[in-house]
DNA sequence: GTACGATCGTCAACGTGGTTGTCCAAATGG
DNA sequence: CCATTTGGACAACCACGTTGACGATCGTAC
C-alpha cells in the first residue's frame, strides 16, 4: 500500500470539506452585505433547485433527493423569509406552484456573481490551470452527486 | 472579470462537496461491511476528536466548535451505540471522562485504513501528483477550518 | 474554615432539517 | 361512474444544534 505518512488519507476529505466550507462561508458573508443576511447555505441550493421557472413541492423533493414533506417544510420557511411564494395551478387544483419572489431572484443572481468572483480569487491565488485541474479531477472521481442536497440528514443521520 | 461560461463559479463548491461526499460514502459503505453499519459520517469525526486518550464533554465541544450541551448529547448517542463510554474522574468529581470502547477504537482504526485506501484509489485514477496538488492547493486557499465539525447546524442553520 | 466565584454536567425548551405514516381532494383512465 | 393515482398537508418522531437555568464540585481568597 505504501501510504505516505505525510499525507494520511483522512486529510483529503477534511480538505475538501474545508474548501467547500470556505467558499460557502465567503459567499454568505458577501450576500449578507448585499441585503441577504438571512439566507442560509442550504437555502441557496433550494433556490437553485426551484429555478426561475418555479416548480412544485413534490418535484422539488425529487430534485433534492428528499421527501415531499421535507421539501414542503423547507418551502414554508423560505416563504416566511420572502424568497419563495406559492400559487395555485389553474390547470390542476391539487398542485401548488412554488416560484421565486423578486427578492429570491435577486439572491440567486447575486449568488451566481459572487461564486464567479470567488472562483476568480482562487484562480488568482493558485493559477487558473490549477483550479481547472481541480475541477476536472473532481469530476473524474466524484460521479454526479451534484444535486443530492440532503446534507444535514445525510451527515448526521 | 472574463468568466469562462464553461466553468461557472458555482460548480466549484458543488464539486468539492461531491468529492467529500463520495469519500465519506465510500468509507461508510466499507465500514458497514467491516462490522460498523451504524456509524454515521458525523460519528467518525467525533471519535477522531475524542481520540485514544479520552476527553470530557466540555473539551469535546470546544474541539468541535459546538456547545457542551450538544457535545454531551452526541456522546449519549455514541454511548448508546457502544462506541464511547463514560467514567468518573477520580481527581475531579465534576468531570465525566469520555473514552473510546474497544468497538470505538476498532472503528477509528478501520476508518484510517480505509481512508488511506480511498486516497490510493484516487491516486491510481488521477495520478499521485494530481492528488497531492489538490491537497496542496486546498491547504493554500482554505485556512484551517479542519476541526469545525458543526456541519449540520452550519449548513442548515 | 468558610464563603465566594468559576467550572462541569445535566435538564428543559426550542428551532431547523430530516423521516414515515395517514388522510383528503383532485385528476386520470378503464 | 368508479377505481386508482397523485399532490399536498398533518401528526408523530428522530438527529443535531442552540440558549438559559441549575445543582454539585473545585479552587481560592479571606
Amino acid at each position: 500500500m505504501a501510504t505516505d505518512p505525510d499525507r494520511p488519507g483522512f486529510l483529503l476529505p477534511l480538505l475538501l470539506l474545508a474548501g467547500f466550507r470556505t467558499l460557502i462561508d465567503d459567499l454568505h458573508a458577501e450576500l449578507a452585505r448585499q441585503g441577504h443576511p438571512e439566507l442560509r447555505p442550504l437555502h441557496g441550493f433550494v433556490l437553485q433547485a426551484v429555478g426561475a421557472d418555479g416548480t412544485t413541492a413534490t418535484e422539488l423533493g425529487q430534485r433534492l433527493g428528499i421527501s415531499k414533506q421535507a421539501a414542503g417544510k423547507t418551502v414554508d420557511r423560505l416563504v416566511a423569509l420572502g424568497y419563495l411564494e406559492r400559487a395555485d395551478d389553474p390547470r390542476d387544483a391539487r398542485r401548488k406552484l412554488v416560484r421565486m419572489t423578486p427578492h429570491g431572484l435577486d439572491g440567486l443572481r447575486r449568488s451566481a456573481i459572487v461564486f464567479d468572483q470567488l472562483r476568480q480569487r482562487w484562480a488568482d491565488a493558485l493559477g487558473p490551470d490549477r483550479v481547472a485541474a481541480m475541477e476536472d479531477d473532481l469530476r473524474a472521481v466524484a460521479p454526479a452527486n451534484w444535486f443530492r442536497l440532503d446534507v444535514p440528514g445525510w451527515f448526521g443521520g
